[in-house]
DNA sequence: GGGCTGGTGTCAGCACGGTGTCAGCGGCTG
DNA sequence: CAGCCGCTGACACCGTGCTGACACCAGCCC
């Protein structure tokens, strides 16, 4: 398991990441949020061990831009101040857990450790092409992480072009997998619900028309 | 083991310290509810013994942060009245025990050890999403900061939504889980208990509906 | 230019989910 | 033991927005 324990006091943060190493993690360790958003940038963690109050870059904007664009990475907020209101205030940036400092060692490693069954469990087949992604899980997508509001059937179909993985879906495929039941061949909801789509999709155009053939997802 | 004891008549403050100690356990004392809650944000208790009775901030007050806040804190209510009404008021404040005064001396030494032992044991599942916490093993739930008060159906449902982690659960599986036995298949149920729910949880809305797949909490 | 394929505008039906309400029941209380 | 209250689940009703059909338009290729 990959964890990031992003800590300005290095003492401490030193000894975070020496203990959850000793429970084999694997373990890199920052001392300030630029840093940490550098790292976040190259690896795919399981886990991030978040100080709140970081020099520079605060400890609530690393969570943000993390759970902006997050789909697997969890987040454990370290914070000196255990009010109520601070408790509200993290779990409500996106964290996922909070510990209030000063915390029992075994209790962060099992915290941890259970964030990280929660990463890796069943993990949500989520697509993407391009700026779209779409969590099959939360039933949720996204283009260039704006929230869209899809119906079933949009979802759907959706959910076929990202799973062709840029291939040609033909009209058929597309009938006979989001609409099941074999509906009458002369029906146009296909090019209607593409259609809608487009539209709650914005520009650029990311479905394309191939003539004869069905539709295709994806930049090029 | 870690004890706040916190407890107006310093006379009594300091026999409950001194006893407890001679038991072998690491006592801080202190005289009021402002005391307290200063030393409960630095130090990680196993049990506060709590005097309901407190000038400045009264023990319900120091009671309800507790629970709202700390886990593994474990906290034993002592009052001089003792009615039945006071004790209901206790254990639904978030208590885990309650001895009305005047006491055996033996008898608040073996509840605070039961208590340490059961602060020890393995970290209860806190479930969380948002502004909203749920504690499983105490069947309390609160949204930001504010206790909830659910029936156990509504319990049960937050709880199942909660586990879920933001994904969707679809009406057959929360039928499955929160009913468990096999009931007919086009009971009404769910949305009742969901519609009881989002009232009690009030605004702004955490349970979304997902048009024919079911239903999902969290902020987004 | 004509025919064919696919995009667009529009509209009615309706399925799905939300809401109000009521009755049964079980447990507490006096 | 009787009355009360809160939880529960059923039912009926309602509004909404999804859906799919149809008619028409635009572009491409022969």
């Amino acid at each position: 398991m990959r964890v990031l324990v992003v800590e300005d006091f290095e003492v401490l943060a030193e000894a975070i990441g020496t203990g959850l190493r000793r429970e084999g993690m694997a373990v890199d360790v920052v001392l300030d949020g630029t840093d940490a958003l550098y790292h976040l940038g190259l690896t795919r963690y399981d886990v991030v061990v978040l100080d709140r109050d970081l020099p520079g870059v605060h400890g609530d904007e690393v969570c943000r831009q993390l759970v902006a664009e997050r789909a697997h990475t969890r987040v454990l907020m370290l914070t000196a101040a255990s009010t109520v209101r601070d408790r509200v205030d993290g779990l409500g940036l996106g964290a996922d857990d909070y510990l209030p400092k000063p915390f029992d060692f075994a209790e962060l490693t099992a915290r941890v450790r259970a964030l990280g069954r929660r990463s890796s469990a069943p993990l949500p087949p989520i697509l993407s092409s391009g700026d779209i992604t779409l969590d099959a899980g939360r039933r949720i997508a996204f283009r260039a992480g704006q929230r869209l509001d899809l119906s079933p059937k949009e979802f759907a179909l959706l959910e076929c072009l990202l799973a062709a993985d840029d291939r040609v879906v033909s009209a058929e495929e597309l009938l006979e997998r989001v609409w099941d039941e074999q509906a009458d061949p002369f029906t146009t909801v296909v090019k209607t619900t593409v259609r809608r789509l487009r539209a709650k999709l914005g520009d650029p155009p990311v479905i394309h028309t191939v003539r004869e053939g069905g539709y295709r997802i994806g930049a090029g």
